[in-house]
DNA sequence: ACTTGACTTTAGGTCAGACCAATATTATAT
DNA sequence: ATATAATATTGGTCTGACCTAAAGTCAAGT
């Protein structure tokens, strides 16, 4: 490394990384991290828009503003694949044969290493589910939320990584085809799924959720039309 | 978006994604993009680090430096998981978890997908791989290139951008665990491969990756003890 | 007592211009 | 011819000034 700004980076990273901060700490301002580290606020700037890039730190303005410690790890991910769907180098159906062997994979090794911590929260989601199950609004987050409590469950930081990338992704067009049968039918899904994750049956968790998102990915190619 | 470098970040980046660059393709010094935005120099250099960091420029000093197109879309990620893999946060089997996860899929869907051109690409890999068998230097790097050939036939740009993100991670533990065992069977595997593609037996092609993957992973476990 | 709005403070955002450092190219000396 | 030195190009860093958004303060008006 030669730049003096990634230097900064690397050591900033490096601190964060360590756990020395917590998420959403705040860091000296601008002027101080200059003067802590012997450079000018140019060299800080350029080293806080590449921690920045990396979704390691937040950034605002104004008092009570400053730089704020955040491990968004699927940041530089989610922009990058944003930016390629935007442009059409990338299609939704590429993210969605992704997705689908993510979601049957964090499923099934979700059935052999969700701990009762995750259990609880997995049917956390599905009651507040069934309790609001007439009402439209809750619904999505839910959708997301139990695909990221899933990935959770799976014991792997990489695929909750890239899955936390992918869910958000296809929002708004799910959002767009969603209705009320769509809804009741992915609550059903994801009830067998969980209690397959609950008997520890890998497989069946993993062919349900594949079933579920073909389904899903058919439900908005028809409503596409 | 506020911050001005943002609004060139995007700017640029339009630019690039519109292919009205070429890779390889220089850009405007500094100096000039500034005047050419009506903006200062440090909103320009903001927005070349972003730009940087997304892995859509390179930049180098000098005359003959400048600024020049890359579409390294896979380094956000692999700068990510980099990162998380020096400080622990994630380890090396939840990286090969993924890794044969997007290897026998890309292999699978290449028994789709892979025109005649893939075929030809593979063919040749496989060649100067049985011409040089006795050597050991050439090696590694064919190893990736088949892996990424794979990923490329199976005509799904994320799985090329992932797969070409995780196969260097996994560079320096393979090399070390190398040796002319390993890599006889590594070559064996990727002919039967080879194979299934051409024989069009998705099945097959998933499995074998599956299990090839599966040895490498065992093979540097026995390693490392 | 409560709202409203002007003022102040804080910290990032932008600007301008100078100078430093690396790297090709070209000229010069041996 | 080859090694060496001068030079031009381009990004990298430094300074210090000013702009702007956001949050708090406090007084005036209701």
């Amino acid at each position: 490394m030669i730049r003096l700004s990634e230097q900064i980076t690397a050591l900033i990273r490096k601190e964060i990384f360590s756990r020395k901060y917590k998420i959403g700490k705040r860091l000296l301002p601008e002027v101080e991290l200059a003067q802590k580290h012997g450079v000018s606020r140019s060299v800080i700037r350029e080293a806080l828009k590449n921690l920045e890039s990396a979704g390691l730190v937040i950034i605002k303005k104004g008092p009570k503003g400053g730089i704020f410690v955040s491990e968004n790890f699927h940041k530089p991910l989610s922009d990058s694949l944003g930016s390629l769907l935007d442009t059409r180098r990338i299609t939704q159906d590429n993210l969605f044969d992704v997705w689908m062997l993510l979601g049957a994979h964090a499923a099934s090794q979700a059935a052999f290493f969700a701990d009762p911590e995750d259990m609880e929260a997995l049917a956390q989601l599905l009651d507040t589910a069934q309790e609001n199950k007439d009402k439209v609004t809750p619904f999505p987050t839910l959708r997301e939320k139990f695909h990221l409590a899933l990935a959770k469950s799976a014991k792997n930081p990489v695929i909750e990584i890239l899955m936390t990338a992918l869910t958000p992704m296809l929002r708004k067009q799910i959002q767009d085809a969603s209705d009320m049968v769509y809804e009741r039918a992915t609550l059903v899904s994801f009830l067998r799924i969980f209690d397959a994750i609950e008997s520890r049956d890998p497989e069946t968790a993993g062919m349900l959720m594949e079933e579920h998102i073909t389904r899903v990915r058919e439900y908005i190619h028809r409503s596409n039309l």
